[in-house]
DNA sequence: CTAAATATACTCAAAAGTAGGTATTTATAC
DNA sequence: GTATAAATACCTACTTTTGAGTATATTTAG
């Protein structure tokens, strides 16, 4: 018997999940968790073989989450159930030692084997989420492409805070020319015409 | 027995609500639906009181199914189950004749509850949809509110498409001068400093 | 019909962003 | 240790946005 905990803010989709899972006959649901923070303050007595956790959610989004749980539980097992597919996620999942990786689009089948799979000391990265890394994989191997530094997404996620250069040049104690040329870098290397374009770049990309 | 179907892109979601209302001694589920197009294919032949409806889903979103919905069937009730709660969508929602809006993060209580209010021929809104209502009446009786004109609202699809205000202009047969003015009065409107802000705006009220 | 709201168009001026350079210092990797 | 990448900073030039006005035609609501 697997036992598994789910944690999503979602009450409806939370419960409809354990009753789905409670019915196959090797998965027990131990546990059903509002946020990552109610999870973290049980971990330490629960008996948990693998959680299925969403990442976005309030307090704490589910990756953070990970790598607490993990912390404290190196040997339970963690896989990702998130509506949103996109592969700095997947890799910030990866980077966080999670095991597997869903969409909520996905059907029991597909979950069961998952945890299955995962019980087993295998990974399970959805055929969709597989799809988004071999894509992430691509992108990066064009000669047009490269990858943002850490100082462009800090002026990345400063613009979309609605900053001018010069305020964020304050802020980050740097010189206005040097803000303008991230900036600049930015939208050559988003390939977009102006700061809308990095907003909606960084939305898609959950910078923010 | 209250006949419910239900429509929402996560199969998951669905599978569980469905096993979750079936259990409800009054409560029927009559079909499932991935989206709307596959809804809207079947609605003739379906014998069903209500249907629980999600707003984001890919091709056609929850209220314009809703208006097609009840064009074909106007005495089917449909009551809205997203989980996001902002007052345009609401009111959009509203407009459409739905009977009810609730969240993901209601539990099966109340979701049962809303069905059978919505059967006595009441509407149902969650509390918090309830809230999201009263604040935007009290931001329109803010003598420094002012609501979004329809053209406001095409200059600010536009903007969040990365034009700037002479494109705007050409793709609206008006004059780049008008176009500044426009997106002049909705940074006023909005109280924010750039389009950036208005992206933002644009994405956390459903415009985009 | 009339008043109010909306959409339209313009001017002038200041501020910010965009586009093309160049160049130095500081990390990082091989 | 030396390439390489990243972060830093500056210059010139041009475009766009933003701010603060004014003004008129067109719609809409009472």
């Amino acid at each position: 018997m697997i036992k598994v905990a789910i944690v999503d803010d979602h009450q409806l989709f939370r419960q409809g999940l354990a009753v789905i899972l409670s019915a196959k006959e090797n998965i027990q649901v131990v546990g059903k968790y509002e946020s990552a923070i109610a999870l973290l303050n049980q971990i330490d007595d629960l008996d948990v073989d693998l959680v299925l956790m969403d990442i976005d959610m309030p307090e704490m989004d589910g990756i953070t989450a990970t790598v607490e749980v993990l912390a404290i539980r190196p040997n339970v097992k963690v896989v990702i159930l998130s509506m949103h597919l996109n592969s700095i996620k997947i890799q910030e999942a990866i980077s966080a030692k999670v095991s597997g990786y869903l969409l909520k689009t996905s059907s029991d089948v597909e979950v069961a084997n998952a945890i299955e799979t995962v019980m087993n000391g295998k990974d399970y990265f959805s055929q969709e989420a597989q799809q988004e890394l071999i894509e992430s994989y691509r992108k990066k191997e064009d000669p047009n492409y490269s990858e943002l530094t850490k100082r462009e997404i800090d002026i990345l996620r400063l613009v979309c805070q609605e900053l001018n250069s010069q305020e964020i040049a304050d802020k980050l104690f740097i010189s206005k020319h040097t803000a303008e040329t991230h900036r600049r870098n930015l939208l050559s290397k988003i390939d977009c015409k102006n700061s809308v374009g990095l907003v909606k770049f960084a939305m898609d990309n959950g910078y923010i």
